[in-house]
DNA sequence: ACAGAATACTTGACACGTAAAACAATCCGA
DNA sequence: TCGGATTGTTTTACGTGTCAAGTATTCTGT
């Protein structure tokens, strides 16, 4: 049995208590790390990793998005959203306008901006995905997202 | 070939550029409900999950560390570091002290109060990564560990 | 039709993470 | 040994995430 690595890394003596909580530790290190260097290249052009997945879930929608659709989205509470939109609207990569429907509802939309700015991060992005995650092959990959998979949503459907 | 799970959460139709690319969103994206959940588990004893991390580096220390080797072991910046020991001493459950051999480092320890914390929520975290990765069995466990640790590290020394 | 519940969003307050700058203590080379 | 780098920590400022509370709009049941 070889001891972890993750115990050198924190410099820790003691085992895990289980598989589990290892794992655990690991997950939260690991996305830690990736979250600030992904956040470094969004750095570049000079917005923030948060900022740069907004715009990248308005690009996807193809047209305006409620507030509450971005939130859930990103898996994240509607506050910071606003404070969010807030401030990429400051930047002039998004726009917002109250819509005839629902008038409790405000609709945003990425602007030409937005996107020449998504465009610019695009490549450098893709090539931080393949760097990070070099050191596993495509069939590693799809263990990896299959198993993160199971740890969000449970079992598959049969 | 089915459609990705992570493609239906986040209501996107087009494909990801590159499994790498999905993997790394389905890494940041788990790790973020793992740490919302944790976080809520540890708000239940009144601290936050960032503070549950450095009371558990004190303990297992057995002794003082300096500032910056929490910083390093939590692989975070300094001046954070620096907050959360503060809260933590407010609320009597670290001490900090100078020290007589290098009067610039500011040693931090655990405290009675700070260790009886920790016990009272190992139970509760220790169940709750049972149950966030129980839908993984042990060698699935190890596959994932072992898969985040090449992230972090590159391929294991040979 | 209308009062009360639910929904969409905003605001305020607070903790955290980061970079930049400040400060004190220590180290090191000439 | 003296002055300039280096190291350990704090302060400041800013963006972000969360909760609790507030406002405006829509829905629902009678």
């Amino acid at each position: 049995m070889t001891r972890s690595r993750l115990l050198d890394e924190i410099k820790q003596t003691r085992p895990f208590r289980s598989k589990a909580a290892e794992a655990g530790i690991a997950l939260l290190r690991t996305a830690n790390i990736v979250h600030r260097e992904a956040d470094a290249i969004a750095a570049t052009e000079g917005i923030s990793l948060a900022q740069y997945n907004v715009l990248r879930i308005l690009r996807g929608a193809r047209g305006p998005l409620p507030t509450m659709e971005i939130a859930e989205r990103l898996i994240e509470q509607t506050p910071g959203i606003t404070r969010l939109v807030t401030n990429l609207e400051q930047q002039g990569l998004v726009k917002r306008e109250q819509w005839a429907g629902d008038r409790r509802q405000i609709l945003c939309q990425i602007t030409p901006a937005g996107l020449k700015l998504l465009e610019r991060l695009d490549g450098a992005m893709d090539e931080y995905d393949d760097r990070a995650l070099g050191n596993l092959n495509e069939s590693e990959l799809e263990t990896l997202i299959d198993l993160l998979d199971r740890i969000r949503n449970g079992p598959p459907p049969s």
